[in-house]
DNA sequence: TCTGGGGTCCTAGGACCC
DNA sequence: TCTGGGGTCCTAGGACCC
Protein backbone atom coordinates (compact mmCIF):
# COMPACT_ATOMS: atom_id res chain seq x y z
CA UNK A 1 0.00 0.00 0.00
CA UNK A 2 2.73 2.31 0.60
CA UNK A 3 4.36 4.10 -2.48
CA UNK A 4 7.80 3.79 -2.63
CA UNK A 5 10.65 5.53 -5.02
CA UNK A 6 9.31 8.13 -7.78
CA UNK A 7 5.82 8.38 -8.58
CA UNK A 8 4.88 6.67 -11.97
CA UNK A 9 4.16 7.71 -15.25
CA UNK A 10 1.28 6.57 -16.38
CA UNK A 11 -0.89 7.41 -19.49
CA UNK A 12 -3.96 6.22 -20.95
CA UNK A 13 -4.57 6.00 -24.56
CA UNK A 14 -7.88 6.22 -25.81
CA UNK A 15 -9.31 6.44 -29.54
CA UNK A 16 -12.32 9.37 -30.14
CA UNK A 17 -14.96 7.41 -31.26
CA UNK A 18 -13.16 4.60 -32.50
CA UNK A 19 -16.04 3.10 -34.56
CA UNK A 20 -17.14 5.90 -35.74
CA UNK A 21 -13.65 7.03 -37.43
CA UNK A 22 -13.12 3.20 -38.62
CA UNK A 23 -16.40 2.83 -40.53
CA UNK A 24 -14.98 6.05 -41.82
CA UNK A 25 -11.67 5.22 -43.68
CA UNK A 26 -13.73 1.88 -44.44
CA UNK A 27 -16.11 3.64 -46.33
CA UNK A 28 -14.61 7.55 -47.67
CA UNK A 29 -17.70 7.83 -50.33
CA UNK A 30 -21.00 6.42 -47.54
CA UNK A 31 -20.10 6.98 -43.79
CA UNK A 32 -17.34 9.16 -44.25
CA UNK A 33 -19.07 11.88 -46.04
CA UNK A 34 -21.99 11.81 -43.32
CA UNK A 35 -21.30 14.29 -40.43
CA UNK A 36 -24.48 12.44 -38.53
CA UNK A 37 -23.33 8.91 -38.27
CA UNK A 38 -24.17 6.44 -35.48
CA UNK A 39 -22.49 3.05 -35.98
CA UNK A 40 -24.40 0.11 -34.42
CA UNK A 41 -27.72 -0.51 -34.90
CA UNK A 42 -28.77 -4.11 -36.55
CA UNK A 43 -30.78 -4.58 -40.19
CA UNK A 44 -33.46 -6.27 -37.50
CA UNK A 45 -34.34 -2.87 -36.00
CA UNK A 46 -33.50 -3.95 -32.56
CA UNK A 47 -30.32 -2.81 -32.31
CA UNK A 48 -27.96 0.31 -29.86
CA UNK A 49 -26.08 2.77 -31.04
CA UNK A 50 -22.24 1.56 -30.54
CA UNK A 51 -20.78 5.16 -31.50
CA UNK A 52 -21.92 7.85 -32.38
CA UNK A 53 -20.43 11.17 -34.32
CA UNK A 54 -19.34 13.94 -32.06
CA UNK A 55 -21.85 15.89 -34.30
CA UNK A 56 -25.00 13.09 -34.02
CA UNK A 57 -23.63 13.17 -30.05
CA UNK A 58 -24.39 16.88 -29.96
CA UNK A 59 -28.16 16.11 -30.58
CA UNK A 60 -28.05 14.33 -27.12
CA UNK A 61 -27.01 10.71 -28.76
CA UNK A 62 -24.96 8.40 -26.67
CA UNK A 63 -23.79 4.70 -27.44
CA UNK A 64 -25.98 2.44 -25.71
CA UNK A 65 -29.08 3.85 -26.71
CA UNK A 66 -31.76 2.07 -28.68
CA UNK A 67 -30.91 3.36 -32.61
CA UNK A 68 -34.44 3.82 -33.29
CA UNK A 69 -34.72 6.05 -29.90
CA UNK A 70 -31.30 7.91 -31.58
CA UNK A 71 -32.75 8.73 -34.54
CA UNK A 72 -35.80 10.39 -33.61
CA UNK A 73 -33.33 12.64 -31.50
CA UNK A 74 -31.28 13.09 -34.53
CA UNK A 75 -33.37 12.67 -37.37
CA UNK A 76 -31.35 12.45 -40.68
CA UNK A 77 -28.57 10.71 -38.94
CA UNK A 78 -26.68 7.91 -41.21
CA UNK A 79 -26.32 4.89 -39.68
CA UNK A 80 -23.76 1.90 -40.14
CA UNK A 81 -22.85 -1.52 -39.04
CA UNK A 82 -19.80 -1.73 -36.86
CA UNK A 83 -17.01 -2.65 -39.01
CA UNK A 84 -15.95 -5.51 -36.62
CA UNK A 85 -12.96 -6.94 -38.67
CA UNK A 86 -11.69 -3.48 -39.66
CA UNK A 87 -11.67 -2.54 -36.14
CA UNK A 88 -9.79 -5.38 -34.78
CA UNK A 89 -7.31 -4.98 -37.40
CA UNK A 90 -7.13 -1.05 -37.23
CA UNK A 91 -6.86 -1.97 -33.16
CA UNK A 92 -3.54 -4.23 -33.64
CA UNK A 93 -2.12 -1.71 -35.69
CA UNK A 94 -2.28 1.00 -33.00
CA UNK A 95 -1.07 -1.22 -30.92
CA UNK A 96 1.85 -2.11 -32.38
CA UNK A 97 2.64 1.48 -33.31
CA UNK A 98 2.22 2.25 -28.80
CA UNK A 99 4.87 -0.40 -28.86
CA UNK A 100 7.41 1.37 -30.52
CA UNK A 101 6.45 4.60 -28.61
CA UNK A 102 6.66 2.78 -25.13
CA UNK A 103 8.02 0.63 -22.77
CA UNK A 104 4.93 -0.63 -21.50
CA UNK A 105 1.72 -1.37 -23.16
CA UNK A 106 -1.35 -2.97 -22.22
CA UNK A 107 -4.38 -3.37 -24.42
CA UNK A 108 -7.91 -2.73 -21.63
CA UNK A 109 -9.89 -2.86 -24.71
CA UNK A 110 -10.23 -2.66 -28.22
CA UNK A 111 -9.80 1.08 -28.31
CA UNK A 112 -7.83 2.07 -25.44
CA UNK A 113 -4.39 1.24 -24.02
CA UNK A 114 -2.28 2.00 -20.95
CA UNK A 115 1.33 2.74 -21.44
CA UNK A 116 4.03 2.73 -18.08
CA UNK A 117 5.97 5.49 -19.36
CA UNK A 118 7.89 5.67 -15.92
CA UNK A 119 11.81 6.81 -16.65
CA UNK A 120 11.58 8.06 -20.49
CA UNK A 121 11.89 11.43 -18.92
CA UNK A 122 15.56 10.76 -18.43
CA UNK A 123 15.67 9.18 -21.92
CA UNK A 124 13.64 11.85 -24.03
CA UNK A 125 14.48 14.80 -21.71
CA UNK A 126 10.53 15.48 -22.56
CA UNK A 127 7.48 16.83 -19.73
CA UNK A 128 4.67 14.29 -19.34
CA UNK A 129 2.83 16.51 -21.66
CA UNK A 130 5.42 16.64 -24.06
CA UNK A 131 5.35 12.69 -24.19
CA UNK A 132 1.91 12.30 -24.36
CA UNK A 133 1.27 14.99 -27.17
CA UNK A 134 4.39 13.11 -29.24
CA UNK A 135 2.32 9.79 -28.97
CA UNK A 136 -0.35 11.46 -30.22
CA UNK A 137 0.60 13.05 -32.92
CA UNK A 138 3.12 9.87 -33.99
CA UNK A 139 -0.26 7.67 -33.55
CA UNK A 140 -2.20 10.14 -36.21
CA UNK A 141 0.15 9.78 -38.66
CA UNK A 142 0.78 6.08 -38.49
CA UNK A 143 -2.37 4.43 -38.38
CA UNK A 144 -4.96 7.77 -39.27
CA UNK A 145 -6.87 7.16 -36.20
CA UNK A 146 -6.81 10.49 -33.65
CA UNK A 147 -6.40 9.65 -30.08
CA UNK A 148 -6.50 11.63 -26.96
CA UNK A 149 -4.64 11.04 -23.84
CA UNK A 150 -4.95 11.22 -20.22
CA UNK A 151 -1.62 10.91 -17.86
CA UNK A 152 -0.97 10.85 -14.06
CA UNK A 153 0.64 8.94 -11.52
CA UNK A 154 -1.81 6.05 -11.08
CA UNK A 155 -4.05 4.33 -13.91
CA UNK A 156 -7.37 5.61 -12.52
CA UNK A 157 -5.82 8.88 -12.98
CA UNK A 158 -4.87 8.71 -16.45
CA UNK A 159 -8.63 7.27 -17.37
CA UNK A 160 -10.22 9.95 -15.93
CA UNK A 161 -7.50 13.34 -17.23
CA UNK A 162 -8.38 11.23 -20.73
CA UNK A 163 -12.32 11.90 -20.81
CA UNK A 164 -10.58 16.42 -20.27
CA UNK A 165 -8.64 15.35 -22.99
CA UNK A 166 -11.22 14.27 -25.72
CA UNK A 167 -11.30 15.14 -28.35
CA UNK A 168 -7.39 15.23 -29.84
CA UNK A 169 -6.16 16.08 -26.77
CA UNK A 170 -3.75 15.47 -23.84
CA UNK A 171 -4.41 15.99 -20.54
CA UNK A 172 -2.19 15.21 -17.19
CA UNK A 173 -2.96 15.66 -13.41
CA UNK A 174 0.24 16.11 -12.14
CA UNK A 175 1.90 14.50 -9.11
CA UNK A 176 0.45 15.65 -6.07
CA UNK A 177 -3.05 16.85 -7.85
CA UNK A 178 -4.78 13.80 -7.40
CA UNK A 179 -6.90 14.52 -4.68
CA UNK A 180 -7.68 17.73 -5.81
CA UNK A 181 -8.57 16.90 -9.25
CA UNK A 182 -10.72 14.19 -7.70
CA UNK A 183 -12.70 16.44 -5.82
CA UNK A 184 -14.25 18.34 -8.66
CA UNK A 185 -15.57 15.00 -9.90
CA UNK A 186 -19.00 12.48 -9.44
CA UNK A 187 -19.20 9.33 -7.64
CA UNK A 188 -20.87 8.12 -10.90
CA UNK A 189 -17.65 9.24 -12.83
CA UNK A 190 -15.36 6.68 -11.13
CA UNK A 191 -14.53 3.88 -13.68
CA UNK A 192 -16.24 0.78 -11.43
CA UNK A 193 -19.56 2.88 -10.39
CA UNK A 194 -22.31 1.62 -12.21
CA UNK A 195 -25.79 2.93 -12.26
CA UNK A 196 -26.55 0.37 -8.81
CA UNK A 197 -24.21 1.87 -6.64
CA UNK A 198 -24.38 5.34 -7.78
CA UNK A 199 -28.58 4.75 -6.78
CA UNK A 200 -27.68 3.27 -3.20
CA UNK A 201 -24.97 6.17 -2.84
CA UNK A 202 -27.83 8.65 -4.01
CA UNK A 203 -29.79 7.33 -1.54
CA UNK A 204 -27.69 7.92 1.14
CA UNK A 205 -27.33 11.60 0.34
CA UNK A 206 -24.29 11.35 -1.96
CA UNK A 207 -23.45 12.37 -5.45
CA UNK A 208 -20.44 14.67 -5.66
CA UNK A 209 -17.02 13.16 -4.22
CA UNK A 210 -16.41 16.16 -2.46
CA UNK A 211 -19.69 15.50 -0.21
CA UNK A 212 -18.43 11.52 0.30
CA UNK A 213 -15.31 12.41 1.43
CA UNK A 214 -16.69 13.34 4.56
CA UNK A 215 -17.75 9.07 5.08
CA UNK A 216 -16.01 6.91 7.17
CA UNK A 217 -14.03 3.78 5.52
CA UNK A 218 -16.25 2.05 8.05
CA UNK A 219 -19.65 3.17 7.32
CA UNK A 220 -18.33 2.37 3.43
CA UNK A 221 -17.99 -0.83 4.16
CA UNK A 222 -20.81 -1.35 6.60
CA UNK A 223 -23.18 -0.08 3.58
CA UNK A 224 -21.50 -1.75 0.48
CA UNK A 225 -19.35 -5.27 2.11
CA UNK A 226 -15.88 -4.50 3.37
CA UNK A 227 -14.42 -5.57 -0.25
CA UNK A 228 -16.29 -2.81 -1.92
CA UNK A 229 -16.09 -0.72 0.91
CA UNK A 230 -12.96 -0.36 1.20
CA UNK A 231 -12.67 -0.15 -2.72
CA UNK A 232 -14.17 2.82 -2.86
CA UNK A 233 -12.60 4.66 -0.35
CA UNK A 234 -9.62 4.42 -2.03
CA UNK A 235 -11.10 5.60 -5.38
CA UNK A 236 -12.44 8.56 -4.00
CA UNK A 237 -8.89 9.78 -3.26
CA UNK A 238 -7.18 8.99 -6.45
CA UNK A 239 -5.48 5.90 -4.59
CA UNK A 240 -4.90 3.27 -7.47
CA UNK A 241 -2.28 0.75 -6.95
CA UNK A 242 -3.06 -1.30 -10.12
CA UNK A 243 -0.47 -2.04 -12.46
CA UNK A 244 0.08 -1.66 -15.72
CA UNK A 245 0.45 -5.03 -16.91
CA UNK A 246 1.43 -6.17 -20.58
CA UNK A 247 0.80 -9.87 -20.19
CA UNK A 248 -3.40 -10.58 -20.61
CA UNK A 249 -4.34 -14.15 -20.82
CA UNK A 250 -7.97 -14.39 -22.18
CA UNK A 251 -10.48 -15.49 -19.69
CA UNK A 252 -13.27 -16.14 -21.67
CA UNK A 253 -14.73 -17.02 -25.50
CA UNK A 254 -18.33 -16.31 -26.38
CA UNK A 255 -20.46 -15.16 -29.30
CA UNK A 256 -24.25 -14.40 -28.81
CA UNK A 257 -26.82 -13.40 -30.90
CA UNK A 258 -29.91 -11.27 -30.89
CA UNK A 259 -32.87 -12.31 -33.13
CA UNK A 260 -35.08 -10.51 -35.32
CA UNK A 261 -37.74 -12.48 -34.26
CA UNK A 262 -38.04 -14.01 -31.01
CA UNK A 263 -36.71 -17.66 -31.89
CA UNK A 264 -39.91 -20.43 -30.96
CA UNK A 265 -38.39 -24.37 -32.27
CA UNK A 266 -36.63 -26.03 -30.90
CA UNK A 267 -35.10 -26.46 -34.54
CA UNK A 268 -33.84 -22.94 -35.37
CA UNK A 269 -32.65 -22.67 -31.82
CA UNK A 270 -30.59 -25.80 -32.09
CA UNK A 271 -29.77 -23.98 -35.91
CA UNK A 272 -28.58 -21.15 -34.31
CA UNK A 273 -26.83 -22.47 -31.15
CA UNK A 274 -24.36 -24.81 -33.90
CA UNK A 275 -23.53 -21.45 -35.78
CA UNK A 276 -22.52 -19.98 -32.05
CA UNK A 277 -20.90 -23.15 -31.22
CA UNK A 278 -19.20 -23.66 -34.06
CA UNK A 279 -17.40 -19.64 -34.26
CA UNK A 280 -16.65 -19.66 -30.28
CA UNK A 281 -14.96 -22.88 -31.20
CA UNK A 282 -13.08 -21.57 -34.54
CA UNK A 283 -12.08 -19.12 -31.82
CA UNK A 284 -10.87 -20.94 -29.11
CA UNK A 285 -8.56 -23.30 -31.88
CA UNK A 286 -6.95 -20.13 -33.29
CA UNK A 287 -5.84 -19.36 -30.12
CA UNK A 288 -4.64 -22.83 -29.21
CA UNK A 289 -6.55 -23.03 -26.39
CA UNK A 290 -9.10 -26.24 -24.77
CA UNK A 291 -12.03 -25.07 -22.46
CA UNK A 292 -13.54 -27.40 -19.96
CA UNK A 293 -16.43 -24.85 -19.20
CA UNK A 294 -19.58 -24.35 -21.21
CA UNK A 295 -22.24 -21.96 -21.01
CA UNK A 296 -25.08 -21.23 -22.60
CA UNK A 297 -27.21 -18.48 -22.02
CA UNK A 298 -31.13 -16.83 -23.11
CA UNK A 299 -32.56 -14.03 -23.43
CA UNK A 300 -36.53 -14.59 -22.78
CA UNK A 301 -38.83 -11.86 -24.39
CA UNK A 302 -39.30 -10.29 -21.01
CA UNK A 303 -35.31 -9.93 -20.55
CA UNK A 304 -34.79 -11.95 -18.07
CA UNK A 305 -31.49 -13.86 -18.84
CA UNK A 306 -31.06 -17.27 -17.73
CA UNK A 307 -27.71 -19.45 -17.99
CA UNK A 308 -26.83 -23.00 -17.57
CA UNK A 309 -23.12 -24.63 -17.55
CA UNK A 310 -20.95 -27.84 -17.88
CA UNK A 311 -17.40 -28.17 -16.69
CA UNK A 312 -16.49 -32.02 -18.12
CA UNK A 313 -13.03 -33.22 -16.61
CA UNK A 314 -11.62 -33.65 -20.44
CA UNK A 315 -10.89 -30.33 -21.93
CA UNK A 316 -12.91 -29.75 -24.99
CA UNK A 317 -11.90 -28.08 -28.58
CA UNK A 318 -13.67 -29.30 -31.56
CA UNK A 319 -16.94 -28.03 -32.63
CA UNK A 320 -19.22 -31.42 -32.90
CA UNK A 321 -18.77 -31.39 -28.78
CA UNK A 322 -19.13 -28.25 -27.72
CA UNK A 323 -22.35 -28.05 -29.73
CA UNK A 324 -23.50 -31.42 -27.55
CA UNK A 325 -22.54 -30.08 -24.89
CA UNK A 326 -24.70 -26.72 -25.07
CA UNK A 327 -27.08 -28.76 -26.87
CA UNK A 328 -27.72 -30.39 -23.54
CA UNK A 329 -27.43 -27.38 -21.92
CA UNK A 330 -30.17 -25.38 -24.18
CA UNK A 331 -32.55 -27.87 -23.60
CA UNK A 332 -32.44 -28.07 -19.89
CA UNK A 333 -32.66 -24.56 -20.48
CA UNK A 334 -35.93 -24.48 -22.45
CA UNK A 335 -37.28 -27.64 -19.80
CA UNK A 336 -37.32 -25.23 -16.90
CA UNK A 337 -39.11 -22.01 -18.84
CA UNK A 338 -40.43 -23.01 -22.62
CA UNK A 339 -40.81 -19.57 -23.61
CA UNK A 340 -39.35 -17.86 -26.99
CA UNK A 341 -35.64 -16.84 -27.04
CA UNK A 342 -34.42 -13.20 -27.66
CA UNK A 343 -31.30 -13.87 -27.45
CA UNK A 344 -28.94 -17.22 -27.36
CA UNK A 345 -25.40 -17.43 -26.35
CA UNK A 346 -22.80 -19.92 -26.01
CA UNK A 347 -19.60 -19.10 -23.72
CA UNK A 348 -16.91 -20.72 -23.16
CA UNK A 349 -14.23 -20.41 -20.00
CA UNK A 350 -11.39 -23.04 -17.71
CA UNK A 351 -9.16 -22.90 -21.06
CA UNK A 352 -6.51 -25.12 -20.61
CA UNK A 353 -3.60 -24.49 -23.19
CA UNK A 354 -2.76 -27.97 -25.61
CA UNK A 355 -2.66 -31.18 -23.27
CA UNK A 356 -3.36 -30.56 -19.54
CA UNK A 357 -0.72 -32.75 -18.48
CA UNK A 358 -2.23 -34.40 -15.48
CA UNK A 359 -4.91 -35.74 -18.39
CA UNK A 360 -2.17 -37.29 -20.07
CA UNK A 361 -3.35 -40.42 -21.30
CA UNK A 362 -6.47 -40.35 -18.77
CA UNK A 363 -8.83 -40.59 -21.38
CA UNK A 364 -6.83 -42.82 -23.94
CA UNK A 365 -9.33 -45.45 -25.23
CA UNK A 366 -11.69 -44.21 -22.52
CA UNK A 367 -15.22 -44.92 -23.49
CA UNK A 368 -15.39 -41.57 -20.82
CA UNK A 369 -13.65 -39.76 -23.53
CA UNK A 370 -15.81 -36.81 -24.80
CA UNK A 371 -13.53 -35.86 -27.86
CA UNK A 372 -10.93 -37.83 -29.54
CA UNK A 373 -8.03 -37.51 -31.14
CA UNK A 374 -9.29 -38.36 -34.27
CA UNK A 375 -12.04 -35.62 -33.76
CA UNK A 376 -9.44 -33.25 -32.79
CA UNK A 377 -7.70 -33.75 -35.94
CA UNK A 378 -10.90 -33.47 -38.21
CA UNK A 379 -12.16 -30.21 -36.92
CA UNK A 380 -8.35 -28.42 -37.55
CA UNK A 381 -8.65 -29.57 -41.07
CA UNK A 382 -11.82 -28.33 -41.30
CA UNK A 383 -10.69 -25.24 -40.25
CA UNK A 384 -7.65 -24.93 -42.16
CA UNK A 385 -10.32 -25.52 -45.24
CA UNK A 386 -12.17 -22.93 -43.73
CA UNK A 387 -9.16 -20.37 -44.00
CA UNK A 388 -8.88 -21.10 -47.56
CA UNK A 389 -11.72 -21.59 -49.37
CA UNK A 390 -13.85 -19.54 -47.01
CA UNK A 391 -16.83 -20.04 -44.44
CA UNK A 392 -18.88 -21.02 -47.03
CA UNK A 393 -16.71 -24.53 -48.67
CA UNK A 394 -17.79 -26.33 -45.12
CA UNK A 395 -21.83 -26.28 -44.25
CA UNK A 396 -22.16 -28.01 -40.76
CA UNK A 397 -24.75 -29.66 -39.98
CA UNK A 398 -24.44 -33.44 -41.58
CA UNK A 399 -21.38 -34.17 -39.52
CA UNK A 400 -23.24 -33.20 -35.81
CA UNK A 401 -25.89 -36.42 -35.03
CA UNK A 402 -27.61 -37.42 -31.94
C1' DT B 1 -37.72 4.64 -25.87
C1' DC B 2 -37.41 -0.34 -26.01
C1' DT B 3 -33.31 -2.06 -24.88
C1' DG B 4 -26.07 -5.23 -28.85
C1' DG B 5 -21.97 -7.94 -28.30
C1' DG B 6 -17.60 -8.68 -26.46
C1' DG B 7 -15.49 -9.03 -22.21
C1' DT B 8 -13.90 -8.87 -16.61
C1' DC B 9 -14.80 -9.37 -11.88
C1' DC B 10 -17.53 -10.36 -7.66
C1' DT B 11 -20.79 -12.88 -4.64
C1' DA B 12 -23.21 -16.49 -2.47
C1' DG B 13 -24.37 -21.07 -1.73
C1' DG B 14 -23.57 -26.01 -2.13
C1' DA B 15 -20.55 -30.06 -2.80
C1' DC B 16 -16.64 -32.14 -1.44
C1' DC B 17 -12.24 -32.97 0.90
C1' DC B 18 -9.03 -33.11 4.75
C1' DT C 1 -27.86 -35.28 19.65
C1' DC C 2 -26.17 -31.59 18.01
C1' DT C 3 -23.54 -31.02 15.04
C1' DG C 4 -15.57 -27.49 13.51
C1' DG C 5 -13.40 -25.19 10.12
C1' DG C 6 -10.88 -24.12 6.13
C1' DG C 7 -9.91 -24.60 1.18
C1' DT C 8 -11.25 -25.43 -3.52
C1' DC C 9 -14.28 -26.14 -7.22
C1' DC C 10 -18.58 -25.37 -9.43
C1' DT C 11 -22.94 -22.87 -10.66
C1' DA C 12 -26.00 -18.92 -11.31
C1' DG C 13 -26.64 -14.35 -11.36
C1' DG C 14 -25.40 -9.59 -11.47
C1' DA C 15 -22.59 -5.20 -11.88
C1' DC C 16 -19.73 -3.01 -14.77
C1' DC C 17 -16.79 -1.52 -18.92
C1' DC C 18 -16.20 -0.19 -23.94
Amino acid sequence: MVEQGHPRRILLVDCDAFFVQVARLEDPEGAGQAKLLLVGGSPSGRGVVTSASYAARAFGVRSAMPTAQALRLCPGARVVRVPRKACAHKSREIRLELQRLSPVVQAASIDEFYLDVTGTERLFRESLEDTADRIRRTVLEATEISVSLGGGTRRMIAKLASDFAKPAGVHIVPPGKEADFMKQLDLADIPGVGPALVRSLQDRGLVRIEDALGVDQEWLERWFGAHRGAWLYRRMRGLDSSRVDPREPRKSISSERTFAQDLDTDEALERSLLQLSTSVGRTLRKAGLRARTITVKVKDPDFKTRSRARTTPQSLETDGTLFTVARELLRELRAVRPTPVRLLGVGLTNFTTGIDPEQLGMFDDDDEALETERGRTLSKAVDSLRERFGDRSIVPGPMIRD
